[in-house]
DNA sequence: GTCTATAGCCCGATAGAC
DNA sequence: GTCTATCGGGCTATAGAC
């Protein structure tokens, strides 16, 4: 009864291997088949086409995110320490598995995508967006942050930074840069 | 004589504005041949294979961005009024013609991409962190800006953030989204 | 320089046996 | 559930006439 389970979650977790290396539109039924022991064929058994493959691998990545996100929430309540959680987290995947975010490398191809993907990235983007939203405010409340204007649109900025750090590592497949572009938008916002 | 030269530029004009909306893997010779007189085969004797037009694409598309920044350099030497000037000139080309920064997009999928095209692109990145350092420190040195740690440093968060706030535009589709973001960073880097 | 025609390959997807 | 076989189509690229 878990066979079929099983089956379909292996082959969304090579998905999404391949979609962070590769995007939606490079990346085959091929490619899947050939990294693990299944048929092109029987892919389609679990997932009809390549729009609800693309779905569920996002929606899988967006699950993961927010797990991460509560694991950072769960192991400290200092602001600045999630903040730099959230950042060494990212530069750990990075270096260990070339490992970058789904949802930002998916914006870049987005007016190609079938819509029911596009939907899942946006949510990303509000769930990660309303976050550093909650987190800023906090840590401006304790005094530990300092910057101008509304948290929100501050969260936007710096969500942006964080994901052109890593489109930056990606030109330069280099993660350190990642990492010194993103601890100086971290520090950028401390008293 | 310069019947070639223009077919050629044609073509690289047409195949920019469809790398800038679909990236490099998901626009063919064919999508080019529809949009100018052309047949997909005659594309081929003026750009042999595939990554010699990508190279030639984002070649001229580095040309254009920094014919942009020189102009900016000539309207003013406030280091404010540059930097203003910078993100107005990418949020109107967003609006009026959904453009978007080819090399932030194409840096997503570069793994996929031909080495050639990635050398283009690397370059892109080094000249707009020249020119953003560059900038920094004359504002700071003006007494204008205001900020913590290494010129160069400061410049790849600033890219990046510019960047990011670009690829949120696309995931929500709304360019406004990049400006508000945009300007906020311009606003944090001020006394 | 541009064309028609086509080679050769890979793609997503389906049919039907087991 | 997984397989083999295959369809129909799009792709990059080439051959050769004009």
């Amino acid at each position: 009864m878990n066979t079929q389970a099983n089956t379909a979650q292996q082959i969304i977790e090579i998905a999404l291997g391949l979609m962070i290396e590769r995007g939606y539109n490079a990346f085959s039924y091929a490619d899947i088949s050939e990294r693990m022991e299944i048929r092109k064929a029987s892919i389609h058994y679990h997932f009809p086409n390549k729009s609800d493959l693309g779905r569920s691998v996002v929606a899988h990545y967006r699950t993961m995110a927010q797990q991460g996100l509560n694991q950072i929430d769960q192991i400290t309540s200092d602001p600045r320490e999630k903040f730099t959680l959230y950042i060494e987290q990212f530069y750990r995947q990075m270096r260990e598995a070339k490992f970058f975010c789904l949802c930002t490398l998916l914006a870049a191809e987005l007016p190609t995508l079938p819509e029911c993907v596009r939907d899942e990235i946006q949510g990303y983007f509000r769930e990660h967006t309303a976050w550093f939203a909650t987190l800023l405010a906090s840590g401006q409340a304790q005094g530990v942050f300092t910057f101008g204007g509304d948290p929100t649109i501050k969260a936007q900025s710096v969500l942006a930074a964080i994901q052109g750090a890593m489109i930056a590592a990606r030109a330069y497949q280099d993660p350190e840069h990642f990492r010194t572009i993103a601890l100086q938008v971290c520090s950028d916002v401390q008293t």
